[in-house]
DNA sequence: GTCTATACTTCGATAGAC
DNA sequence: GTCTATCGAAGTATAGAC
């Protein structure tokens, strides 16, 4: 809260370089290795920079969360609007990286709470706009309410979907399979998987997916 | 590796006293948290002597998931074993001082590769524990393995609980009421509610359990 | 607008006193 | 068997040079 000192600008490549190091770094190391020195070393820069680009380390993490968050709305938003939005939901939080970050940002926020507060805000983003999108496609499809209702189906298909991709990054995979054809049999039924579907592989992340739970 | 040095013993009080004070500052301020220094203040005692009963900060760590992992599959045999089985393992792993350990140590995994190997052992113990106990318990209330297999049981029960634990954790709980009374609903087709049933509270736990995705 | 020299704090770990 | 004095490395952050 001092801050009367001048800051790098928002749209220096240096600082985006940073930001890069960083993410890189908690995904490979975890939160804690994200220290002005090592982000500085991974972009080849002086420990101090970081400082310029960044009154504290948690303006840096905020802005890691800001660019995380954004990026993710947007590629959920096309998945959402997709011709299989169902598979592309299901594939969406599905792989490693996402669920390292998604634990490495929660225990951040058990860190830093200033994060905390952030990644809320955006977690209830992401879920509203599952919901809403759902309670539109399963209408479409003619799915009764009965059978599942719009306000449980992004739970249950982003919370599977992550917690599978949690295990699995830590090795547990007994019952995976059972359990990933059984989500994928009830897909089947309204996208059949014969008919294309615009399930583009997950766009190789690099700033990638950075709110837990979506 | 150097480890000439002595160590103290392994019932020590003072030990002991340091295990609880790490847990503790793990569970409120996250495993960044946990140095030397900040461990023995909590448990009055000087920095130091973190490192006479713990050669290094690993080990500390080892030793907390080693105790951690012993208390929960105590807990969790007992779980299996009780009168409303599916129950108790729907309540086990559904409290925010769980969700937010399980998190922790799995961001410590990440950070600490010799934590990693023993929480994968531990998480396969969990599984393998609740699998076994499942399909016994399948098999008593006659469930056809076409409506929900043995193996897969276990990912969703726990799986979605420790979800919905730490999206609520995080302050996110839209859709949680309509996914949880989907469950128990259910969950209360073979153990109906009414009949008593050993569902005690979580039993306040104080060394808490420290096990990523039971 | 961009970067560096430097101060101060906290960390993990060891060697040695009781 | 138990604890303390102390060191070198690494961390955040500021003030000031280009």
């Amino acid at each position: 809260m001092t801050s009367s000192r001048r800051l790098g600008a928002e749209d220096s490549a240096t600082r985006t370089a940073l930001l890069d190091a960083a993410i890189a770094l908690m995904l490979e190391e975890g939160y804690a290795s994200v220290t002005s020195r090592k982000v500085a070393a991974r972009a080849g820069l002086k420990p101090q920079l970081v400082h310029y680009y960044f009154a504290t380390m948690d303006d840096l993490f905020l802005a890691l969360v800001r660019r995380g968050a954004q990026v993710n709305l947007e590629r959920q938003v096309q998945a959402l609007a997709s011709a299989q939005p169902l598979r592309a939901l299901w594939a969406f939080s599905n792989d490693p990286a996402s669920a390292t970050l998604t634990w490495e940002f929660a225990a951040l926020g058990n860190h830093r709470k200033a994060i905390r507060a952030e990644l809320a805000g955006y977690a209830e983003q992401f879920r509203a706009l599952q919901t809403e999108a759902l309670a539109r496609i399963l209408a479409g499809y003619g799915v009764a309410a009965e059978e599942i209702a719009a306000e449980v189906l992004p739970v249950l298909l982003t919370g599977l979907s992550q917690i599978l991709a949690m295990e699995e990054t830590l090795g547990l995979t007994s019952g995976h399979p059972q359990m990933r054809a059984k989500i994928e049999q009830w897909i089947e039924r309204f996208e059949p998987s014969g008919v294309d579907g615009t399930v583009s592989p997950p766009s190789r992340l690099e700033s990638s997916r950075a709110v837990a739970s979506p």
